[in-house]
RNA sequence: GGCGCUAUCGUCUAGGGGACUAGGACGGGGCCCUCUCAAGGCCCAAACACGGGUUCGAAUCCCGUUAGCGCUACCA
């Protein structure tokens, strides 16, 4: 264990895909570490498998992180490039004796296999090419025999003090000679992971459980290299809502989806940080800066969380109504661009105006998109009328027009545009009429908006105005009549 | 099959021997507020997997059972 010095964590994805929310929730909690103990948080790209890395994929990785806000220090680590130290460290093992050539091939070793998986038997790799004579292994060299480095398992038990767990052992005996360097020379993940982690000076290698089974692989290794160990911590998977491990067949499972869906990436990692961590007590709804001050080891899950999608929404409607306007209007305004509702320039020149609307439709949204949705009727020039809304509360076009003919000129009447005046008007004109003032004021918003729903009327008259809000019950009238 | 990890409401969790009639949140149901929808407030239903111990006393500690999940490659 590395004690007194700074901690050094990495967040070590592959680039074969999309950044999956079980790796933004690994890497989050890395960061937070790092942030909340004064550590270096670093990012490595293992992609020494080049059948399935691609540049896409640590694009989008690269991209998830910045999106939310999960910035590393220092330049990033690419594997693939080194190479070198990893033949270095394999043939260091090789001089001294803690690995061996193995020339069994691909196809023999698959044989023996399924044989005893016939026979109901655990294969182990049975180091047949162990106690090859000298001689033979470098005659076979020499020919050109195509061979890879086996890393030979030592007698005992292999364990470590899990920071998540607790003491986690595994008898020697259970695990095989495995494979570190393939026939072409190149590194099999658990070396190029441990000599990386080594080079980097990495001290606590945080991630997803699934791993468990290969860190006394890693920490034999450690050994051999004659490397200090780091600390491990092994955090639970994260489920669908089968208990399965999360897939694509789960629905959204990629952090770019939920950036495409409307959410803020400050509740995506409250969410996910939930997942898996409490900071104790009750407490759930958390800024990130809260979360690097509550962040502690204690509070990290040893059980598997099921990603529930109502609870993201939720939380995520939460988040909306909390941050400031001034946070709020940049990760709106390209979607209601986008939605061709206003150009940049438009939302620039009515910029009070614009942070009230999203103060007003924002409590009613549990995602951005929730927010453009509503947006339309306030920046158009022409609203649709939902039928439905139409049917309800025009249910007598006759009457609906009349009514709102009398609201219009009521309305046209009130000398100060102002909340209290306005609806002392409208309310006047209900009383007068002898009904209630919501018989008034719904057949008016389906007017302003063509909505069943929107914010309160008098809200909504003060943010469209005074022109706007007559024309469209002008239009409203144009469509009742017609 | 072998090895490993895990086990509190449907879900996320609080709880670290007596404070538990097991608390909070999402979701569900109801009520209130109210011009609609949200938001908010109040209330209801809902859990310690099972069996043994240890102890005066177990959700909490130990051991089994069961179940779920993970790993079991010249993938990472």
């Amino acid at each position: 264990m590395t004690t007194g010095t700074r901690p050094r964590l990495r967040f070590a994805p592959s680039p074969t895909g999309y950044l999956h929310v079980g790796g933004a929730r690994t890497a989050l909690f890395n960061w937070l570490y790092a942030r909340k103990f004064g550590g270096e948080f670093l990012l490595r790209i293992e992609d020494t498998d080049k059948a399935r890395s691609t540049d896409e994929s640590t694009r989008a990785i690269f991209e998830g992180m910045e999106w939310l806000g999960l910035l590393w220090d220092d330049g990033v680590v690419y594997q693939g490039a080194n190479l070198a130290r990893h033949q270095a460290d394999a043939k260091k093992l090789l001089d001294s004796g803690a690995a061996y050539r193995c020339f069994c091939t691909p196809a023999e070793l698959d044989t023996r296999r399924r044989e005893a998986e016939s026979r109901k038997e655990a294969f182990k790799y049975d180091r047949r090419c162990e106690r090859l004579p000298r001689e033979e292994v470098e005659r076979r060299v020499a020919a050109g025999e195509p061979y890879v480095v086996r890393f030979r398992v030592p007698e005992g038990t292999t364990e470590w003090d899990d920071m998540v767990h607790e003491r986690i052992a595994f008898p020697n005996k259970d695990i095989e000679d495995f494979v570190i360097l393939r026939s072409d020379g190149t590194p099999i993940y658990n070396l190029a992971v441990v000599s990386d982690d080594i080079a980097m000076r990495i001290t606590i290698v945080m991630r997803g459980d699934d791993h468990i089974s290969n860190t006394p692989k890693q920490i034999l290794l450690y050994r051999a290299l004659g490397a200090s160990l780091p600390t491990f911590a092994h955090l639970p998977m994260i489920h669908g809502l089968d208990g399965k491990k999360l897939s694509k067949r789960h629905g959204a499972t990629a952090v770019g989806d939920y950036q495409h869906y409307g959410l803020l990436p400050g509740a995506l990692l409250n969410f996910l940080a939930l997942l898996g961590w409490s900071p104790g007590g009750d407490r759930e709804i958390m800024t990130i800066p809260e979360m690097v001050e509550l962040f502690s080891v204690d509070g990290l899950q040893k059980k598997a969380a099921i990603f529930d999608p109502q609870k993201l929404e939720w939380m995520n409607g939460q988040h909306l109504s909390m941050i400031p306007l001034e946070e709020l209007e940049p990760r709106v305004t390209p979607a209601i661009v986008t939605a061709r509702l206003a150009t940049e320039e438009e939302l620039v020149e009515r910029r009070d105006w614009y942070l009230r609307l999203l103060d007003l439709l924002r409590v009613r949204s549990r995602t951005i998109d929730d927010i453009v949705r509503q947006a339309g009727p306030y920046f158009l020039e022409d609203i649709e009328y939902d039928p439905v809304a139409v049917a309800k509360s025009w249910k007598d076009p006759a009457e609906a027009s009349a009514l709102l003919r009398a609201t219009r000129e009521a309305l046209a009447k009130v000398p100060d545009w102002q909340t209290e005046p306005l609806e002392t008007s409208l309310r006047t004109l209900a009383e007068s009429r002898g009904i209630t003032a919501g018989k008034v004021f719904q057949p008016l918003r389906v007017a302003l908006t063509g909505l069943m729903v929107s914010p309160g009327i008098f809200e909504m008259l003060i943010q469209m105005g005074r022109d706007l809000s007559l024309k469209r019950i002008d239009k409203a009238l144009t469509a009742l009549d017609g």
